[in-house]
DNA sequence: GTCTATAGCTGGATAGAC
DNA sequence: GTCTATCCAGCTATAGAC
């Protein structure tokens, strides 16, 4: 398994095959077949082994969260890291591997529901009892920002200094929504009587 | 280049072959590598094509854009429009045939590069005047917006009720962004006050 | 469980007829 | 410009020795 996803990093999906994976360790090319019955099916094995190990890796980190910022940061040491590791590249050919190959689809898909499950978990805390978490769609948002950061990682792979400008703007914005978080509670109960009338007329969805 | 996007779209980037384009409209294998020299050559000639038809087609829209939530709503329009085209999967598979192919990341880099002018162009309309306006840095949130998206479609492409919920989260917190940004000019100033303080205080990156 | 060997296929790329 | 024919490399998958 550590052998398929290296070479999916080095070569990607359509360089992939059992016999470049089996090199990788120099091993036989047959013992794919034997153990994971097709190249497509190791694949699909490595990928929530690797899910696994990258979640228990940062878990910690994502405990310690206090804001929305520190979760950009996680974000983003978790970005430099993981695109150090080349899992970044990784996760681009798993989802461009879903086209057709119905088993990765399935294990991409549950990939990334277990990173939202995380993120969605950070989000609950830093908003419970904040004047507008009644307001807000925390597993809604938690999906975006997984599929927001997944748009990050390939934006990066064919434009680092353009992914670079959007974290540095992501966190110049997250700075403002903490200033305008903390004008005190005057200004939050304005804000909640205001959405609370706004979100009645047009209809939230 | 009609028939290198639609095979790419059907097989995938590993699937993909002189002879697979070829056979979608029953031409010779052999003209791939007489007009295009070589397949990856005539994916990166498709891949320019295909995103300059998009852009011509999607500006109008974007020149009508009058707030953050009719961003959104133009983003989701051409969201259903381009999966229903197939062009989402299509993104996915030049993102992540980047990897090992140089021509290919170019091109897309490029592409991605033409989106998000685009969108630069509306957000800076957008935030002409605004009292926030100097504080953020519309360059880089465009770039934000660029890969957000693309990491929406590829969500989207692995788990379809995901992406529908990260839009509809999305928009929610679109409404409430309005509403605390017409909250009028006393709550306003008193934001940038804070606001300016905070910055110089934190050092924005 | 791991190997060799091999069948059968599909791929990139070229030469050359038309 | 488009085709046929072809070379050769690399692929999946299996059979069977060890």
């Amino acid at each position: 398994m550590d052998a398929a996803t290296s070479a999916l990093k080095r070569q990607g999906i359509s360089g992939v095959s059992a016999r470049s994976i089996a090199a990788e360790v120099g091993a036989n090319q047959a013992l794919v077949f034997y153990h994971f019955k097709t190249v497509e099916g190791l694949l699909a094995a490595a990928a929530l082994r690797e899910t696994g190990l990258r979640l228990e890796r940062y878990r910690e980190r994502f405990a310690e969260v206090r804001s929305l910022r520190e979760l950009l940061t996680v974000g983003q040491d978790l970005h430099v890291q993981e695109r150090e590791n080349g899992n970044v590249a990784l996760m681009a050919q798993f989802l461009a591997g879903a086209t057709g190959y119905p088993q990765l689809a399935e294990v991409t898909a549950e990939a990334l529901r277990l990173w939202t499950v995380e993120i969605e978990a950070v989000l609950t805390r830093l908003f419970t009892g904040h004047p507008l978490a009644e307001f807000l769609d925390l597993a809604g948002l938690a999906q975006a920002v997984t599929a927001g950061f997944v748009g990050l990682e390939l934006y990066e792979g064919v434009d680092p200094a353009g992914a670079q400008g959007a974290f540095a703007a992501l966190d110049q914005l997250g700075l403002l929504v903490e200033v305008v978080d903390g004008l005190g509670p005057v200004v939050s109960r304005a804000v909640r009587a205001t959405v609370r009338r706004q979100v009645k007329s047009s209809g939230a969805e």
